[in-house]
DNA sequence: AAAAATATACGAAGAATTTCGTAATATAAC
DNA sequence: GTTATATTACGAAATTCTTCGTATATTTTT
């Protein structure tokens, strides 16, 4: 990296700053193709490859074998864990939904929104449907961040 | 793709809620290389190479022809136009922050957050400090949507 | 006018991600 | 038990994105 003599506050202000979750042990960062097969894995539960290909196959058009790659990859990464007492293995994820949806989230709001959270929030409101219980649920969350506010 | 047999329903919704954003003309998809020149072009207007270089070379590391390369290829795809009057050309972008922002967050709603936009909200303002002006600007927006709804 | 500096064009290397084909092995069916 | 089927292992091709080096052309400096 180059070594700013121009505006040393930035890389500071992003050590002062540093979000709980970055503070915690590296977690591998799942790349798309990854991030499908873990949200299988989230929503069903426990599965062996097949089970997770054919779940896939509806939005994806490639080959067992891929599905079969990807997974062994993510095992190296730690992304998931796999019990091999039977031959066809049993996968699990081992990162939690949430906090892979922060960790994600965080990246993206630094590069798509330039870490603005409200900008991404009131986008994100605006041009998608939500429903009153949910928009209620967000107000709910507004009342307790600004209690705990000086 | 696969052609489904068994729930055909959910490329069905897919067409009938399609987004407003997604009937307009295709934008190219910036990668995050392109995002970060379009960041710039943005933020200062139009720019020749060499500025849009220098104001990245703080952050990023790679040589001059790199992002002279990228911004060749952004001008094939037709996120930046470029005036070619003078030798050193300048150039400006043809898409604005809040279109490919609205794009961006779209697709990651649908990655990471499987089009909860409510969870994503949740996520962004549990784990970013927001400021107390922004929040009411987000107290706002929610009154102005809860209005409009039945 | 020659030399130096600066700009663009462009091919191709490098890196990361995704895809697949084939071999080896185990299980199931016959 | 032999054949067929299913599964894993693994290398390597294909793709996409990023990076760079070199050639060529233009402007600026001396």
């Amino acid at each position: 990296m180059y070594s700013s003599k121009i505006n040393p506050i930035k890389s500071l202000s992003n050590v002062l700053f540093l979000p709980i979750w970055m503070m915690s042990k590296n977690i591998e960062k799942p790349t798309e193709a990854e991030l499908k097969i873990l949200k299988v894995l989230w929503q069903v539960g426990p599965c062996t490859v097949r089970q997770v290909h054919e779940a896939l196959s509806y939005d994806k058009d490639s080959g067992y074998t891929t599905t079969l790659k990807l997974m062994q990859i993510m095992t190296e990464k730690g992304l998931v864990r796999r019990n091999e007492s039977s031959r066809t293995h049993i996968y699990e994820a081992t990162v939690s939904e949430a906090d892979t949806q922060k960790q994600l989230l965080h990246k993206f709001l630094e590069t798509a929104f330039s870490g603005s959270a409200s900008k991404l929030v009131m986008q994100a409101l605006g041009n998608h449907r939500t429903s009153k219980e949910e928009l209620e649920q967000i107000r709910q969350l507004l009342d307790k961040i600004e209690k705990e506010k000086p």
